[in-house]
DNA sequence: TGTACATCAGTGAACGCGCGTTCACTGATGTAC
DNA sequence: TGTACATCAGTGAACGCGCGTTCACTGATGTAC
């Protein structure tokens, strides 16, 4: 990730010398680990700059400012974190049950997997309406669980049936809230179960309350 | 809360004048005051002080710097919690259930009432290790909810029954990922349904997973 | 294949800003006699 | 009650810093002929 650019280009890498080949990507991808490891406060558009090997001005060539190089991160973490959610929710098909747990799992993964792209989308501040593209980016990744969670809804008797809406929002908030306070070695605060066994275990749980899976597992 | 200081002491007032009279805590409830409304990026000490209606250099007669002022106010978030979920849990006695519930809706009524509190605690990045005293005032608070918890396990056949430990985890993640979802007006994340009902759902069908509470409400 | 030229991704110097922090100081307050 | 003095909570000027952003520029790359 952090490549020094002022090496001769090697046969089967992307060209570079002067000029840099792909430094917007780049921006991109020093900006999450930066966001990663320091948290949205720590980064800075000059930090992920020199990460890149580049000049702060030169981000300029590319993106607006320091809004927008953040804001394109959580784009992209949309776009993979709708495609996990996607390929999660088929993999399970055509059970609605295995397909909903599914992508329970792969939240979490993602979260797990793709830290600083998390952080840019649930905790940088930036707003999910700022472009078409990033609130159509987050409702597709979110569709994807309500989907799930519809499904599911049809094995519970009508009457006593949630709103799907509700449903997903559950299960979000506790995805949520397990990767916020117990999944990232959140500062001081140990967790007292792995997060995947705390997620599995609360989901097992709340299905159960709805009926849907036995009371004996 | 941005009293001007220049003014002539009232009768009834704490007495001021050159000396600010309570200095040390308008500067914790002014930090607090900007970390709701700007975040905890947007909180600056010298944004703090000149609330105060003092000079930045006048805070290191009270705070070691930045930081420390940040986890003065996020203790004295702990505190204010801990006696909510507290008086909460009383409340509900005799009724292992109702107690619980209570701290249910204590959590998200603390969040709600003390939104600066809240983010100095949990959003800041400060480490609830960082004192002795901060560390004793966090346990004190998720004890609380670890003792509900545990009490209406009692009610659980001992070989269905989850340890406390992951029961309360699992409401405390549940109540963590509505807040930071759904009660605060996300930018740009629109709930799909007050945060309250919310929260009081999905606890709710937790519960009856459990077999806390019967399958007719 | 070679030359002229347009394009454009980068440089590097500079800016104004607000930050956290330090320091010697000042003047209000409280206390001893 | 009045005076001398110690205490200490504030001032205000100054600092060095890194930030985001701008600007005119330069030199590598790609293309037309």
């Amino acid at each position: 990730m952090t490549t020094k650019f002022a090496v001769p280009p090697i046969s089967g890498m992307p060209k570079r010398g002067y000029h840099h080949g792909n430094l917007r990507q780049a921006l991109i991808d020093g900006a999450l680990k930066l966001i990663e490891d320091r948290g949205p406060t720590g980064f800075t558009l000059s930090e992920a700059a020199k990460q890149a090997g580049v000049t702060p001005a030169a981000v300029y060539r590319h993106f607006e400012g320091r809004e927008d190089l953040i804001a394109e991160g959580a784009l992209q973490g949309y776009h993979i974190f709708a495609e996990l959610m996607e390929a999660a929710y088929q993999s399970g098909q055509p059970s609605a049950l295995k397909a909903f747990e599914a992508t329970g799992r792969a939240y979490l993964a993602f979260a797990r997997d793709y830290p600083g792209h998390y952080i840019a989308m649930f905790e940088s501040g930036i707003s999910v309406n700022r472009t078409p593209d990033l609130a159509a980016a987050a409702a597709r990744a979110s569709g994807v669980l309500e989907q799930a969670a519809s499904d599911l809804s049809q094995h519970i008797p009508f009457e006593k049936r949630p709103p799907a809406s509700m449903f997903s929002a559950h299960i979000w908030a506790l995805s949520h809230g397990v990767v916020e306070l117990f999944a990232r070695n959140s500062p001081g605060r140990a967790s007292p179960f792995p997060a995947d066994e705390l997620l599995e275990s609360g989901i097992g749980i709340y299905l159960r309350g709805l009926g849907l899976i036995g009371p004996d597992d």
